[in-house]
DNA sequence: TTAAAAATTTGATTTATATCAATGAAGCTG
DNA sequence: CAGCTTCATTGATATAAATCAAATTTTTAA
């Protein structure tokens, strides 16, 4: 287990003697894709950290439809902001993916480990990314309509393969399908972007970034 | 100076000596009602910490139309996380009223005092507040209907008075004046609120909360 | 290889809220 | 306190995207 943790960003800089009191208040859990990490309005009193697979964080609205906050990629801090503020997680996190997670006591975290500035440096990054994800959120989901959120997405992430469902990409973009479909088609007829089969390529790119700026 | 930097939570524990290390990158600059602290896009190089003055942060709908992210009362710290990730200011800064803030040059202020723990806590502090702030607006204006979100805004502020412009709430939770007046009207049908003249008094708070959870 | 299931596209309709337009009420100013 | 201006309400219409429904394409699995 120590050396399982020596290799995570947030606690690299440790000593063996730190690492192995942090080892004691630490819980390795693992979940099939599918399995629910945590659900919205849930107090917290554990630190998340994620070592393997893939995890959604989403809200639900009235309809009962989902709303993604974001996809979370090993290695990340998962729900800090709950912890550091003593609220309920603000989001459900379900696995995409069969994964597995670090479960820390969060009381005695913060006690023993938040002073060292290499933890709280790791904090701070780590917020400052969530803030740029919800604030990418709101310029999207708030800002554009559906036809710039789409070239967006295509200006940022490039030529879309096959593999990429059409399902979750109108998910992330908080679009229908039948939604998505009319807006790739429209940025198609504008000549932005060609459509072999399944895949799209990006024809000008700078004329997407012109749909939504 | 330095006696106005030592009534500053961020600053609060410091030594003499740092105080006036940090009076020498520091400037106190004055702002007029309307006039713009900084815009959207533009790079940052500079922490900005209010400390008169009630400053709006908004961003810029693709029609136009501001879409108020949060008002700021003193003594924040704004736009924290431009800084710490070297990009440009997510949104644009406008006083509401004639305001003061100090201007910190961040180059220097993150080479020198960004270790000192009180520093980062506050940080930590001040971003998981924006966090929550983010959150929030992302549960109101994505996850909730228009009077969904105005029985929120009631359930949370209390009593309207006269003095709160009606236009003022509509920006605050992303609705037109004649959208937010016919949901006031549903409530007050609904018997949750009740109308005398220009306030609003709230009869039934649990009622209110039925609405949007 | 073919049938069944899932995903995508297309068209028609509905819905929530914005927009436009007009009226009424409140607040301010000379 | 009369008239102007701003703010709030109400009604009618427009609009973007969701929903519903069906057809078509793709994927999966037998």
């Amino acid at each position: 287990m120590v050396n399982q943790l020596k290799n995570i960003f947030l606690f690299s800089h440790m000593s063996e003697e730190e690492l192995s009191h942090l080892a004691s208040i630490v819980k390795l859990r693992s979940f099939n894709n599918g399995e629910t990490l945590f659900y919205e309005g849930t107090p917290s009193d554990k630190l998340y950290i994620l070592l393997d697979g893939v995890l959604k964080g989403y809200k639900t609205d009235m309809k009962e439809n989902e709303i993604v906050l974001h996809y979370f990629y090993p290695v990340s801090l998962v729900a800090e902001m709950a912890n550091l503020h003593h609220i309920p997680f603000p989001a459900t996190a379900e696995f995409q993916t069969d994964g597995s997670i670090l479960e820390v006591d969060y009381h005695t975290f913060e006690r023993d480990f938040l002073k060292n500035p290499t933890v709280s440096f790791g904090l701070i990054k780590s917020l400052t990314q969530k803030l740029k994800y919800l604030e990418d959120i709101i310029t999207t989901r708030l800002a554009l309509d559906a036809t710039s959120r789409v070239a967006k997405f295509l200006y940022e992430n490039g030529d879309i393969s096959d593999s990429t469902k059409r399902h979750k990409i109108a998910t992330i973009l908080g679009l229908t399908p039948e939604t998505l479909s009319r807006s790739f088609k429209k940025i198609k007829i504008l000549g932005l972007i060609s459509d072999e089969g399944k895949n799209f390529t990006i024809l000008n790119r700078e004329g997407l970034k012109e749909l939504f700026s």
